[in-house]
DNA sequence: CCTTTCAGTTAGTTA
DNA sequence: TAACTAAGTGAAAGG
């Protein structure tokens, strides 16, 4: 990760250190003062600020104020930056694509910081499915729980915060409450399922299994388990996301049938 | 807009350096090794590599990756950050939230720039050529949908939201209905122009025309449109923008209010 | 405070 | 390549 680092930089080294940056496509991040134009699919001006200006190893153009989750002006990647000093002491940036045709404009004042460098990261970046795509998961394919389980309707919340469940009948026509959970189930995740048993058992007199659908057990919960006679059964978001991935298959080829 | 940078920072260095800045809510940018977790509405990993994470003056958290224009992990403004030492050698910083309830989570490795500072920024910030730009340009000059056309009043929703139209008169005297669009219209913008001519027709006895002005139409949106005897005019967002600058030059008064 | 709608949405997927 | 859809969407506007 080797760094080119400048502090208060005169306008002709910034724009010398930029332009072997932009040659290079590394990574560009500068601090100071900035004004910034943009045209295109609509058109923008941002008057003279303190910002942070992001040039991408892909060509993608960042800018943004101290304040804010979005950049104020930007560029995707793949566009085309130029570096210009067009009077003495005014340094240009400029990003431009087509199609959308439209572009950036940032004119630099002083500069505080610049930096470039080229960062390797081949790290992997993995989102796991929710705890409400697991139900859905299971409600499309019960058998992810177990054979012969059917959904009975959908959730019944008792004021409950955050307990994802499921009404179903076993294949011996027990009801089946399915208690989901995204990250290993903990013995409050355990407590939480009898809790909800016990009140449903005082309105109902069939018998009533509890599961816990859960990529695995915390350490601790088992022993509950067996002791309030609850089961638990593994379900990976893997497993969810591939009946998710299918059933959209499916979905779109029954429209387009 | 005096910045403290640190090169190649030791733990400790870099956690009293993150510390303060936390503290004082200033900005603050590293560049160096990450890994990332995250938690809350879904559930993420991110293995080792070289980032930016930014940390603005508003709290909210910024991971960028070498490339694309989106973060790869973040955490909107007024979240609580803190700093931990947890190991020798494990920097790990942590940006949670409740409502709903989430956290990231990022242990860094070798950081090669750290720097930090309050950067002040009050230029104004104006995205022009908006829909309701393009009405204003097209009740300043309605020969931009067609000559002889005479603007009646403003906008009557109808309880139409995102409607920007324009009641007028054409040179035969039928009434006008213009709906504008800044963008391709859709099936959807004809649709709703459709509705709201229905609703005008039970009010209204004389004949009403109804036009879509927008730069293009999107593909499907003309037969449609035909089908319904509805118009098209192409009114592109630039054109507008002539308008209203020229009208600019005269009535500069008008604009810098 | 909650819901709805927009965005220079961006990004991924599929016909 | 173009149209469609989802997003840890975020942000603004209206009730």
């Amino acid at each position: 990760m080797p760094l080119l680092v400048k502090l208060n930089p005169t306008v002709s080294d910034a724009a010398a250190l930029l332009e072997k940056a932009v040659r290079s496509r590394s990574l560009i991040l500068a601090v100071g003062e900035c004004r910034v134009s943009y045209d295109g699919r609509a058109s923008s001006t941002l008057g003279w600020g303190e910002r942070l200006v992001m040039i991408k190893q892909d060509g993608s153009v960042l800018v943004h104020r101290p304040v804010g989750y979005e950049p104020v002006n930007w560029q995707p990647a793949r566009c085309l930056v130029r570096v210009k000093v067009e009077d003495p002491k005014a340094l240009v940036l400029s990003a431009s694509r087509q199609e959308p045709r439209e572009m950036i404009l940032i004119e630099f004042g002083e500069i505080g910081l610049l930096a470039t460098g080229n960062l390797h990261d081949s790290g992997e970046f993995a989102l796991h499915v929710t705890e409400e795509q697991m139900k859905e998961a299971i409600l499309v394919a019960p058998e992810l729980v177990e054979e012969g389980l059917k959904p009975l309707e959908a959730e019944k919340s008792l004021d409950e915060v955050g307990f994802t469940d499921i009404y179903a009948e076993d294949h011996l026509g027990n009801l089946v409450v399915v208690e989901i959970k995204r990250n290993p189930a903990t013995k409050a995740a355990v407590m939480q399922l009898q809790r909800y048993l016990e009140t449903l058992r005082t309105v109902v007199s069939r018998p009533i299994r509890g599961i816990v659908a859960a990529p695995q057990l915390r350490r601790g919960a088992q022993p509950l388990l067996n002791s309030l006679k609850l089961e638990f059964v593994k379900v990976s978001p893997e497993g969810c996301l591939a009946v998710l991935k299918s059933r959209k298959d499916t979905k779109l080829s029954y429209f387009l049938v």
